[in-house]
Parts: C-alpha cells; sequence; structure tokens
DNA sequence: CGTGAGTTGACAGGCCCCTGTCAACTCGCC
DNA sequence: GGCGAGTTGACAGGGGCCTGTCAACTCACG
C-alpha cells in the first residue's frame, strides 16, 4: 500500500513536528539554564506557582507519570526551587511548594521565554500560527480518541502549563 | 513584557507540538511494537536499509549525538535486526548493515505506518496539513539560525529517515 | 615519511520519561 | 466500626537522548 496525498502529507508533517520538538527543548533549555533550569523543571515549577500541589496532581495536570514528576521534583528540591511541606488531608502525600527562589527562577524564566517568543514568532503571519495550532489539535484529538486509551496512571489531554 | 499576538499564538503552537510529539511517539511505538521495534529503532534500521553506514555516520543523517545511535544499534544488533560488519576503510569503526531479520521487521513497520498515516490524515484537509507543514518548517528554520551554532557533534538539520 | 588535525568508538555520568510492583494511606459504603 | 476500592509514594528497571573525555584510527600536508 502507498500513501494517498493526505496520508503524504500527514507524515510529512510528523517529521516536521519531531525536528520542531526538539529544537524548542533545546530552545527552552537555553533559555532557563541561567537560573538553573530545565523545560521540564520549569514546567512543574509552573504548576506549583498557583499553590501547592502532591506531586501525583502535577503529574495528571501535565499528561506524565507520577513517576516522571517525583524525580524532577527532587531535582528542584535539592535545588530549593520547592519544598515538600505536610498535607493535612494526606499523611504521606506531601505537597510541592515553591520557595522564594523559586518564584525568582520562575519569573525570570517566564520573561525570557515571552521576549523569545515574540521574537521567534515575528517572522510567522499569525493566519499560518494560527492555522497550525488548529490543525495540530485536530490531529492531537484523533490520536487521543484511536489510539491512547490505556487503563495506565496518565491518561492523555491536561493543559500543560507554562510553556517553554 | 507580554505576548504580542503572534508570540501567544507561537507559545499555543508549542503546547501543541509537545502534546502532539508526544502522542506521535506513543503511536509509532505501538504500532511496531510486534516486531520487536521501537521509533528510535525503526529510524535507525530505516537508514541501515539504504546499505552498511557507520555509527557516526547514521547520526549525522538522523541529527542525533554519536552515543545515542550507538546504543540504538546495538540493542538491534542484540535482536539479531542488524549485524556490525568490517569496514573496509576503518579498523575501528565497523559498519551497520542490516539483517534479513531486519528487513523484515522494517517492511511490516512501512506498510503499518502508510496505513495509520491514511487513516490518521483522513480527518485533515490536505490544505491544512499542508499548511502546518510549511509553518513548521519556518520556524525550525528560524530556530537552527537564532538558535544552535554550538560547535557539537551533531548540528542541527539533516534529513531525518523514514518518519514513524 | 612523519606529524598533527579531524573523526570515530567507547566509557562515564545526567536528564527526562515510562512501566510494574508493593505498601501506606484515605474515603465511602455497608 | 471495619472493609474494600482507589490513590499515592517509593523502589526497581528500561528506553532514549545528551555532554565530556580519552584513546585509536585515518588522511592530508609538509
Amino acid at each position: 500500500m502507498e500513501h494517498d496525498a493526505r496520508g503524504r502529507a500527514f507524515s510529512e508533517l510528523l517529521v516536521e513536528v519531531f525536528r520542531l520538538n526538539g529544537l524548542l527543548i533545546a530552545a527552552g533549555d537555553e533559555l532557563v539554564r541561567p537560573v538553573g533550569l530545565t523545560s521540564a523543571r520549569w514546567q512543574v515549577l509552573g504548576v506549583v506557582d498557583h499553590g501547592p500541589r502532591g506531586v501525583s496532581e502535577i503529574a495528571r495536570t501535565m499528561g506524565l507519570a507520577r513517576q516522571s514528576v517525583r524525580e524532577t521534583a527532587e531535582a528542584l528540591a535539592r535545588d530549593g526551587l520547592v519544598v515538600f511541606q505536610a498535607n493535612p488531608r494526606h499523611r504521606r502525600a506531601k505537597l510541592v511548594a515553591i520557595t522564594e527562589a523559586g518564584r525568582a527562577a520562575l519569573a525570570y524564566a517566564e520573561e525570557q521565554q515571552v521576549q523569545w517568543a515574540n521574537r521567534t514568532a515575528a517572522a510567522s503571519t499569525l493566519r499560518s500560527l494560527q492555522g497550525a495550532v488548529a490543525t495540530l489539535r485536530g490531529l492531537s484529538g484523533r490520536l487521543d480518541d484511536l489510539g491512547g486509551e490505556a487503563d495506565g496512571d496518565a491518561a492523555g489531554s491536561a493543559a500543560r502549563a507554562p510553556a517553554p
């Protein structure tokens, strides 16, 4: 069997998504390196900035596995950007809370992100960006339906936080 | 500072790229699991299908670090999908060559990919897919320029192979 | 022919994400 | 009050990607 026209365009899109994903993560890491963050830690920090959260709650918000967030949270704690604090509602499940240092790092990161986003997007038209968003959302939705449906911890979807 | 209109749309696009990237890798892994492949191994297999290649040459083709490809190649060799063969042009740098089992796995993978791509793309219009490709290519190009330029092993760009 | 620059394989160490498993904990339902 | 279902933290192990470093190797240039 061969690709039809849309199948072919879709396959080209895949390649671009993979490439762009890699470049975006690299750019994000670069952006926040000065304050000792990475893209992953930044996202977690962005979630707990809205208030203390349990690890597993954060994972659900980000669409990741509990364990992934746990590792990231521990790294953030080692760096003093968050602290684990007692949870009145659950003895074992401590809450991840942002510290002053964490808030400062996050503020820096978000300021950098805004400038970088504006700069990078300047060469594209608003229409093309919005069009791409809509197309990608459509595909994500389709993959969510046809694909996943696993009964694991982290389902699909969820509203990823700050966005590097 | 705040996002301007395009900066905002771009930031939304980021989120979609991350999400879609994750879903695509998951879908690709799912697709080729029956023959013991993963997305990464599949891509390497796709490169060596065109003839034996050195690890470092493959890495350059795929835009990855040498070490990453080395690990993948060793996993493929353990599974008997490739073999390392002597290189007449370099005593240390053995060539990665696909085996019959590898060819069979690759054929299966590519057949699955075609069907899956056609099926997944069916709900989108050709225009929107092509538009998204163009937009993403533009952004990748921009990030390649402004961002990278590191002097490491794997530069940016390169023409990724089969495409899960 | 010999030497130095560049390429390559290999090892060490890190980051990020995942699954599987088990024990501790909470909470609703009987 | 107690039991079971669901949630959670924690440990183990794995895949995939990266940088840094060193030694072996090739090749062109002098």
